[in-house]
DNA sequence: AGTATGTGTATACGTTGTATACTACCGTGC
DNA sequence: GCACGGTAGTATACAACGTATACACATACT
């Protein structure tokens, strides 16, 4: 049976490739699509397959299975926040721009969030970004120990301040997730509806908690952080 | 058909219950059970219903759905972290061991970290420790500015760096995930391994990477954090 | 005793991931 | 040009999954 839509897949010539054949990125990028509009539990290979007009069988040409594949989610995410090569000459803006964009990018991508506490996902792109961080910081005169700790101490803190933005909120199951200002104003809301005889510290400080989910808020705190580790390290 | 394992269900009188009766709690622990021995993608209500000794369909009296089960497991896991009511005096280390706690009791149950990622897994437990930990702050004098930034800087580092632990693992899938200093020796082989070439930085500092994943390490990091925040904001 | 309420059972259905076997096409030899 | 072998995608099938629906039985209340 070769449906007439199986059939319309596109067939957009590439050099030193089939005409209209799948790869391994294609398939990825459709998957990260329907991650995003519908959540990690929408992206069956059934569907996958749908959205490239292809057989579900045909995904297993390139990944031996769905946990493989997904397994690799986190790391294109990570590098969609690695392409733009900038250069700030200040290390702590450096720093700061660096671990934004990462926290920028997977803020995007809530639906995988769940995949960061699945072992093993990272491949090279996670890696040549501790590579890039790791040597701006040993460039810059700061000794191999102050730079693994400025470096745990950062990237934990980047992505604590995502799983926190996921696993605090308080709100009832919304499918499409809200984002930045909406997800901070339902949180405020949220905090200052609680029982202020049970919580009452969570109560008071329902506004600044709710902050937290603010980009600028963990910007700030970050360049605090790093600015706090860099302090007790000598460097140039 | 009433099977014999099945009639073979424990009938211990309880007061106020009926013998032999199912419970939230009951099915809660059964399933975080399987997620330790099995991981989070073995967890099946028909599973775990054989676990418990009753059919599938028993579950749903408790739960309106598997996804609703799982939201509470990490809820369940938190709340073991906050049993004991330990009472340091000095605020720094009554916050590290606060925390050192919440980081033992997830990495005692690392299948359950991508619920991590899952909106809305909170409830009473979790929200109960960010009440007693900003309660603690304030009766130390702190600000409420001050001690939400506290909060805010030691929470997310605290997640961060369990979620670490999980995602930056360069090995392979293993199933029973290798736990403490034998997963930070993996690491350290799989850091040194990777071509010196085009990963210098991140193979000359291999060691000091994979001591991230130490429990030892993580307080002293921890205690730095919140030393550094402390310092910044008056208290008594 | 009779009835309502609630707990667990039996059965069934649509979907899922994927093993297996196939078909059609392309690039390479002649 | 043309057979041909490897590769990309297809067709079919199956076990296992989550869960809707209808039922049976035990207990608690009248």
């Amino acid at each position: 049976m070769r449906s007439p839509e199986l059939a319309a897949r596109k067939r957009t010539k590439e050099p030193g490739r089939r005409a209209g054949q799948l790869s391994r990125l294609e398939i990825q990028r459709a998957a990260l699509r329907i991650v995003d509009v519908a959540g990690l539990a929408e992206l069956t290979v059934r569907r996958l397959a749908q959205s490239l007009h292809v057989t579900p069988m045909a995904i297993y040409r390139y990944f031996p299975n769905k946990a493989a594949l997904e397994a690799t989610l986190v790391d294109l995410v990570v590098s969609d926040s690695a392409v733009t090569a900038h250069d700030t000459p200040e290390l702590r803006l450096w720093l700061l721009h660096t671990f934004a964009r990462m926290r920028h990018a997977l803020c995007r991508h809530p639906g995988i969030m769940p995949l960061l506490g699945t072992a093993s996902h990272s491949s090279g792109n996670a890696l040549a970004i501790v590579e890039q961080v790791l040597g701006r910081m040993r460039s810059h005169g700061i000794g191999s120990e102050d730079a693994t700790r400025l470096f745990y101490r950062a990237t934990a803190f980047t992505l604590g301040s995502v799983v926190m933005m996921d696993s605090a909120s308080l709100a009832h199951f919304v499918k499409p997730r809200p984002v930045q200002d909406e997800l901070r104003r339902q949180q405020r809301h949220g905090f200052a509806a609680l029982p202020k005889t049970e919580f009452p510290q969570v109560v008071a400080a329902s506004a600044a908690l709710a902050d937290c989910y603010s980009g600028k808020r963990f910007e700030q705190e970050l360049l605090g952080v790093i600015d706090d580790t860099l302090q007790a390290a000598p460097h140039s």
